[in-house]
DNA sequence: GGCTAAGCGAGACGGTACGTCTAGTCTTGGG
DNA sequence: CCCAAGACTAGACGTACCGTCTCGCTTAGCC
């Protein structure tokens, strides 16, 4: 007689891991195919060979799934280039995520960070696995641009950052100017004499 | 019968601006009542008093009918502090930002800006009646302070605005941080740092 | 400026007939093709060509369409007969009652009926559309009969019409003997006998 | 190596009966509490603290376990009451029959009748377990009556019956007119007069 | 005592129809 | 040509149940 239920091996029927990764798949494919707003959640399931009710078992609602889908198929792909100098990372780094923002990719971050503004769940899921990894390997190479002593020690990670990409989801999301490689350089340059300026009032 | 139609005086029932207000501001009331997502013209139209027809007849769909009653009655109020000095001018501006994100007319900046990712009039409508005009604005208030010389000649506009508001847009959307006075102003700080820093390559 | 609003004139769109008798006729159709239980609301707007909501602003679900279709579309269509005798017109009534019951609309009423036992709009509706017609007639006919000396006045025309009809239709749904001439004949002659007996006490 | 599998010991866990049970009066209760249609296989499986298929082991469907349960639970319970006079039993179990109709467990019936409209098997269950025991003990009764010299011999049991009982069901399923004890009195009376007039034409 | 077979509770599965909702269009009668 | 009203087509939504399947476990008879 055990002391309580076994937590390990719960009852009935498990589900099965063969629909779940046909499921996120199929979001993925309908995803590019027509689209955030387009698709539906009976084209994802026809597509997995699965019924919806399998679908809404396991997430709440249509978008739930496709940022689900999103953040486990493409959300771990993006290392951080390797260069001689740290500096150059970031750079090479920045580039390349205006690459995948020009990529289909692109697209579906524009609309699940916009499906993101309506859902506070969604929003935690996109910061948490989208936005939270990239700042936390930015700010280790930040400090890695320090131990090479290009920039000084006490800067303030967090608004670095912000500084660094903030630019570039802005021009993404509104448009109001081009994005591209002269610009994130340019940002690149401003960033670091912001870093490097000296503590001042205004 | 006439060479030509007089176009300043079309035939038939001329369009009733009774209606066209009522419409507006019924958007506006729902929007703030139920949030973008849950507004239904349905609701525009019976709270305005005013048939669908009348509504389709101006707007090509919902999202435009919402955005341009915001841009209409939201937008034009915002106006850029007075200060002795022009930084502060930006100063205070940026506090303000920040403040209005946080009210309700903030719920609707985000929603606006979500759905305008899915429709390329609906952002371009935003990028001219809500970004320019302020991006104008803090334009003018640089070229302010480079007059009084807190700030070199030359810097690049477009960027100097890119640094000083995206970053509280990106808070705003994203929320990776407090979106407060204290990140507003050591924003600024730095943003000035990097204006003044002299060009420098990498 | 009339003084109420014309309650012959109502406002709108006014419903449309010619959807109104497709939807009927689909509906019978289906009936005829899959039975009852396997029809769906879908098949019925589809074969239609009309949407189901249309469908659903004039009954509140299935059953109710099914069931003013068949009344509608087969109700009127069952006469008496003619004879030389009225006794020999109930006769050829029952005759033809066995004879439709055995029809595919014999299926139908089936269904209807047993639909009916768990709706009692339903049930109403089929009493007053479907039953009360045929007995009303019967009524006729058994007058006629007494007219012509063949039953005595003061006869119970309710019991006598239960008496006529109610064997049929048990035999029908129950199924615990034949339903043919013989079975009808034969009961015609008890229910004669019955209602010329003289009254009596247990 | 036995020549048969042995018939009378099957391999393997045995059925548990205390688990038939369990779901037969699940059936009941859940028949009772909410009516036919609106109850389910899951909520009969859970009262009973039972599998669902436990259930579907047992029998083919829902309308099958729920035909099983009432004729099981409730069939046996109609006995044929006693009187000095053959006809007074018949009188008697007449008016019991409208008592039970009138009754939670003539909503039941009515219900089941109505679903054996779509399934012959399940009208086969209610002919033979409902209908025919209950035949059987009338004519056993009509028998009684002859011997005593009250209905002359050679009458048609078939058809008797037919005419005692089908206005009953008639009245019961369709409602053209009162169900009551005046009602099945008058019937019986036609009835008597029907089988003691002697055989006619028409 | 181990083996085989079937039953058991639990709950996921594929499937299907439901009735609702909203979008955007169309059709009235009446300015 | 506009307007209010409301019906129209279209199609996704999320729910509800059905009857089946798949787990791990139990309970029996048989070797």
């Amino acid at each position: 007689m055990p002391d309580s239920i076994n937590i390990d091996s719960p009852r009935g029927r498990p589900r099965s891991d063969r629909a779940h990764r046909a499921i996120l798949q199929a979001a993925m494919d309908e995803m590019a195919r027509v689209g955030f707003r387009s698709l539906t959640i009976d084209s994802i399931a026809t597509r997995a060979g699965v019924a919806k009710t399998t679908i809404y078992r396991r997430w709440p609602h249509k978008a739930a799934v496709v940022m689900d889908a999103f953040l486990t198929l493409v959300g771990p792909g993006t290392e951080f280039p390797q260069a001689p100098r740290a500096i150059l990372r970031i750079q090479r780094q920045m580039r390349l995520q205006v690459k995948f923002f020009q990529s289909p990719h692109g697209t579906m971050i524009r609309e699940l960070l916009a499906e993101a503004q309506h859902d506070s769940e969604l929003a935690e899921a996109f910061r948490e696995r989208w936005i939270e990894p990239r700042r936390r390997m930015t700010k280790e190479v930040l400090e890695e641009t320090i131990a090479q002593g290009e920039l000084p020690a006490g800067i303030d990670f967090e608004l670095a950052v912000d500084l660094l990409y903030a630019p570039i989801y802005y021009r993404f999301q509104i448009g109001t100017g081009p994005l591209d490689t002269a610009f994130t350089d340019a940002l690149l340059v401003s960033v670091l004499a912001a870093l490097r300026g000296t503590s001042q009032t205004l």
